[in-house]
DNA sequence: CGACTTTGACCAGCGC
DNA sequence: GCGCTGGTCAAAGTCG
C-alpha cells in the first residue's frame, strides 16, 4: 500500500530490504540515514523516501537484541503505529554505553580477561551503575516538571474557556441581530485551545483518532459531509467543495483545510507513507517547471503532491484532510506525523495567527499571536515551520536537510530558552520538552504527561521532528545539561516541583552549598554520561 | 478485463 | 467582465 504503482513494487521491494539491510548496518555504527546533503558519506540523495523502512528495521532490530532496554525500546517503537503513545526511537540508554564497554565485548571470551580487564570491568559497570542513578533522578524530576506543566495548562484550558464564555454572552447579547454571528463564534471557538470543544471538532479529527489508527469516524471530524469525503477524500475544493460546504458548517472548512507539507529528497515522483494513491490529475504549475500531481487515496482520502519547482530533487507533499477509514501500520505512521503536525497548526498558539488570515473578513476577536512562526523550537524541529501564507495555513516538516552539529544542540537551548521567557503561557515547547524524558525512559509520554489527543498529537509531532534530527542526541544531551548547569527549570515548573523531584531537582533559588556541590557533582556525572552516549553514537 | 495513468476539458475562485 | 490559475472530471490509453 503505497504511492508507487504496483508494477514497480516486486523490484522496489528488492531494493527496500537493500535499504533496510543498510539500515541496520549503519545503526549498528551509530548513523543514521541522511536525507539530503551530507549524508556521512552515505549517497547524498536516496531514491525513495520510505519514511518507516529504516523505523520498522531498527524495531527489529532491536527486537532481536536480548537488552530489555532494547526490548522495551523497540516494542513502543513497533507499537508507535497502533497506538497514541510517543516514540522517539531512542535508544539513548545505557546499553550503548554498555555494549561499549570492554565488559560487554570480552564477556563472551573468556580467554582474554586479564584481572586489569575486570577491574576495569568492575569499575565501569559501578560507574554505569552511577550513571543509572543519575538517570533516575533525572527522569523523576522531569516527571513532576511533567504534572506541573499539566496542571498549569489545564489551569490555562479553564481560565481561556472562562474568558470565551465571557465572549460568547458579550457577542450573543450585542449581535442577535447579526447573521454572520454564528460563523464568528465558530472562529473563536476555533482558535480557543478547548480540547474538546464541539466546534473543534475539525481539528480533533484531523488529529487522535487518525493518529491511534482508531476507526476513525473522521470525515473531516465534522459528521457531516460525510458523503462528499467518502467520494472525495477530503480535498474538494471545486465542486465538490460545494456540497461539502453545504453541509458542513461554516467554520469547519477551515478546519479542515490545514496542510502539511513534507519536503524531502527524492528522485520519485512521489514519497511512499504506507497508503494506496491513484493519481487523477496533473497540472503545470505556474512557475515550477515540474507538473504538480494529484492523488487520491483510494482508501477515501486524497493528497496532491508536488515537485519543488527550486530543486527537482526535492519533493514536496502536501497532505490535507484526515483519512476515514483504518490505516496500515505503515500509513498510520505517516498519518501520525502529519495530522499531529495539522493539529499542532490547528489547535496550537500559533494557529491565532492563522485563524486570524482564515477568518480575514470576519470579526474575529482573535487572540494576540502568542509565537512566531519561525520560532525556536520549531528550528529544534528539524525543520518545520509554520506558514500562515494563503490559501491554507500549512506546516512544513523539511526532511531535505539535516542541520549542522551544534545546530541541534544550539535549538535546543534556544528551545529551553524560549520556554522560559514564554513559560506563562505554556504551549508547544512544553510537548517537546516532555518528550525528551518520555524517550529517554522509553515510556509513552501519554502516560507521563497524562496529555489529551489534542497534546498528545502536538507531542507526537514534536518528537516525530526532533527525532528525525540526526544530532539529537547531542541536542538532547545539551537541553538536559542546560537544565542540570543552568539550575532554571522553566519558571512554571519551579513552584513545588524541586521538592518531589528529590534531589536530582538543581533547583534555583537559594541551593545551600552542600547542595550546590552535589548538584555540581551530578552535573559532571550526567556531562560525562551525555559525552559517553554522544560519543558511542558517533 | 480491471486497475491505473495520461491528458484535455471544465469549473470555481480570485485579482485586475 | 475577463483572464489566469488551481483543482477536478472523465474519456482514452496502457499495462499486467
Amino acid at each position: 500500500m503505497d504511492l508507487v504503482p504496483k508494477q514497480q513494487q516486486s523490484k522496489e521491494k528488492q531494493e527496500e530490504e537493500q535499504e533496510e539491510e543498510m539500515m541496520m548496518v549503519l545503526a549498528e555504527h551509530g548513523d543514521r540515514p541522511a536525507f539530503g546533503h551530507g549524508g556521512g558519506g552515505r549517497r547524498s540523495e536516496i531514491k525513495e523516501v520510505d519514511f518507516f523502512s529504516a523505523a520498522a528495521a531498527a524495531a527489529r532490530r532491536m527486537t532481536d537484541d536480548d537488552d530489555g532496554g532494547r526490548d522495551e525500546a523497540a516494542g513502543a517503537l513497533a507499537r508507535g503505529c497502533h497506538n497514541t503513545t510517543v516514540n522517539t526511537a531512542l535508544d539513548l540508554l545505557t546499553c550503548r554505553a554498555a555494549a561499549a564497554t570492554p565488559a560487554a565485548v570480552d564477556s563472551g571470551d573468556g580467554t582474554a580477561c586479564g584481572r586489569d580487564k575486570e577491574v576495569d570491568a568492575a569499575a565501569v559497570e559501578g560507574e554505569l551503575r552511577q550513571a543509572g542513578e543519575v538517570n533516575r533522578r533525572l527522569r523523576r524530576m522531569l516527571e513532576e516538571l511533567t504534572r506541573s506543566y499539566s496542571a498549569l495548562y489545564h489551569q490555562l484550558i479553564q481560565a481561556q474557556q472562562a474568558q470565551q464564555q465571557q465572549y460568547q454572552q458579550q457577542q450573543a447579547s450585542r449581535g442577535a441581530a447579526n447573521p454572520m454571528l454564528p460563523a464568528e463564534m465558530t472562529g473563536v471557538q476555533f482558535m480557543d485551545h478547548g480540547r474538546v470543544a464541539p466546534a473543534i471538532a475539525g481539528a480533533a479529527a484531523v488529529a487522535p483518532p487518525a493518529f491511534s489508527g482508531d476507526k476513525a469516524d473522521s470525515d473531516g471530524g465534522s459528521g457531516s459531509g460525510g458523503e462528499a469525503d467518502q467520494n472525495d477524500g477530503m480535498r474538494t475544493p471545486g465542486r465538490g467543495e460545494n456540497a461539502e460546504r453545504a453541509l458542513a458548517p461554516a467554520a469547519e472548512a477551515p478546519l479542515r483545510r490545514a496542510r502539511v507539507s513534507v519536503r524531502a529528497r527524492s528522485e520519485a515522483s512521489m514519497i511512499r507513507d504506507g497508503c494506496q494513491w491513484r493519481k487523477y490529475g496533473q497540472k503545470m504549475a505556474k512557475g515550477n517547471p515540474w507538473p504538480r500531481a494529484y492523488y487520491r487515496c483510494t482508501m477515501a482520502t486524497g493528497c496532491p503532491v508536488q515537485r519543488c519547482a527550486e530543486d527537482k530533487a526535492v519533493l514536496i507533499t502536501t497532505y490535507e484532510g484526515t483519512h476515514n477509514h483504518q490505516l496500515p501500520p505503515d500509513a498510520a505512521a505517516m498519518a501520525k506525523t502529519t495530522s499531529a503536525a495539522a493539529a499542532m497548526l490547528l489547535s496550537g498558539p500559533a494557529v491565532s495567527h492563522d485563524a486570524g488570515a482564515l477568518f480575514a473578513g470576519h470579526h474575529v476577536a482573535a487572540p494576540a499571536p502568542l509565537f512566531q512562526y519561525h520560532h525556536p523550537y520549531a528550528s529544534a524541529m528539524g525543520g518545520a515551520t509554520l506558514s500562515a501564507s494563503a490559501p491554507f495555513p500549512t506546516i512544513t516538516l523539511d526532511l531535505t536537510h539535516s542541520p549542522p552539529p551544534g545546530a541541534a544542540a544550539a535549538a535546543a537551548a534556544g528551545l529551553l530558552q524560549h520556554y522560559r521567557q514564554l513559560s506563562p503561557v505554556p504551549a508547544m515547547p512544553p510537548f517537546t520538552m516532555y518528550g525528551f524524558p518520555a524517550a529517554a525512559g522509553h515510556r509513552p509520554a501519554a502516560t507521563l504527561l497524562g496529555l489529551d489527543g489534542r497534546n498528545r498529537s502536538a507531542l507526537e509531532t514534536m518528537t516525530a521532528a526532533i527525532t528525525s534530527d540526526p544530532n539529537f542526541t547531542t541536542a538532547l544531551a545539551a537541553a538536559l545539561s542546560t537544565i542540570m548547569a543552568g539550575g532554571a527549570e522553566p519558571p512554571a515548573l519551579r513552584s513545588g516541583a524541586a521538592d518531589t523531584a528529590g534531589d536530582g531537582g538543581n533547583s534555583s533559588g537559594g541551593i545551600e552549598p552542600a547542595k550546590a556541590a552535589a548538584a555540581g557533582a551530578r552535573e559532571t556525572a550526567l556531562h560525562a554520561l551525555l559525552q559517553r552516549l554522544h560519543d558511542s553514537r558517533q
